[in-house]
DNA sequence: TGGCCTTTGTGATACAAAGCACACACCGCA
DNA sequence: TGCGGTGTGTGCTTTGTATCACAAAGGCCA
């Protein structure tokens, strides 16, 4: 395990470390940024400047996927944008199901930094009789007995759990038979998954119970 | 920086590598789980298959700190969660801030996960003369001007981030300039802070942007 | 067009973390 | 009270990651 609450059980799809692969969002949304202020042309000193990373591991990360640069200008900051999101899958849309409509769960419905980054919340799961049948930020609400269906029908890829922890381990093993391969899990806890599925914890407790100890 | 959205420029306390700590929580977590449920020994094995990691790691990690187990047996649940608590400073309360009152800070405040761990939210702040003066989830919303006063006067030790990412680094200055040496922050940057300053972020988007490498 | 300046791409190196494997400690039981 | 079984603690090895440092590529200007 690389790093608390992230797992990539996946058969890798080539030896491109996990680590490297988790910072290229951060270069994508660092050139969509320098995009936006005008910039056409970046270096990897300044990119890490903006990253507090150092420019020799930017340029390293890059390496791993193709040659990106001009030696003596630095990077096209369209273009590099463009590459790496092709590299990351994120040149298309992904239809995202949310499981758990409590208080949680509701939050991130209607969290709406979701969509316009193309990750569409395209239906909403709960086992409680009184929530299913709801609708909930334009979602109706369905049984979980219904989750295989839908997520065929729906053409769903990504599950985003927000489920109470006595229940976490179980709708994370309906998402994966229903064929799931990603899974972003809000509940306290570390979940098994079989190989080929990658799941990432969001956990503010976690962060903050292990920020107190260097505080003195 | 060992992984994205977090860095630690702490004047570490010890040489105690910083992804060691951030497994400690995990460790708790575990432990006051098999608790609840009636063990009161347990071995690196049992610790090891609850949270998917080696039985070695565990072992290797809490040799950092001493030697809690007896061999032949295991570790006490009990004593061990104590002892790590003390370590990480989780057998106290901290009291806790929450700047930017929008939907996520809304959310955060609401959220009934942290108290119970120890963190209490006592303050709240917003730059916005519509949300200052209101009372909600209880608390106070105070103008950001107030924030040195306030993290004195109710001797706040962490700051939470929930303002937009265009406000985030001028409301992290302010905030490490009060003082407090832990922030938990929402908004997609990677923000600049001095030395002995600790940031962890929060960031489903990254999460998911790095997950859909792994679909094929 | 040639020489200078900048910044990439990358082998080599240094550093860090994870895992192995076993000596040794402790328990339980006869 | 001694012996078998179990599981810790840890030096050593292996694996993984970050950084260094420099050759080569490209732009620019005289």
């Amino acid at each position: 395990m690389t790093s608390p609450n992230i797992s990539n059980n996946s058969s890798s799809p080539s030896n491109i470390p996990e680590v490297v692969i988790q910072r290229l969002p951060l270069y994508v949304r660092a050139l969509s940024q320098f995009a936006i202020s005008g910039d056409n042309v970046i270096s990897s000193e300044q990119l890490g400047r903006r990253l507090q990373m150092t420019p020799a591991q930017i340029r390293k990360d890059l390496s791993y996927f193709g040659r990106f640069g001009k030696q003596g200008r630095g990077y096209n900051v369209a273009s590099l944008e463009t590459r790496l999101r092709t590299i990351l899958g994120l040149d298309r849309a992904w239809n995202t199901t949310v499981v758990g409509m409590g208080r949680l769960g509701r939050a991130v419905v209607s969290y709406p930094g979701f969509a316009p980054e193309g990750f569409n919340i395209v239906a909403a799961f709960d086992d409680d009789d009184d929530i299913v049948g709801q609708t909930i930020s334009g979602l109706n609400v369905h049984s979980i007995s219904d989750l295989v269906k839908i997520v065929k029908e729906k053409d769903i890829k990504i599950g985003i759990v927000t489920v109470p922890v006595e229940h976490a381990q179980e709708v994370i093993d309906a998402l994966v038979d229903a064929g799931i391969k990603s899974i972003l899990n809000y509940a306290p806890l570390s979940p098994k998954v079989p190989d080929g599925v990658t799941v990432r914890g969001i956990d503010p407790v976690l962060s903050l119970q292990s920020m107190t100890y260097y505080i003195r």
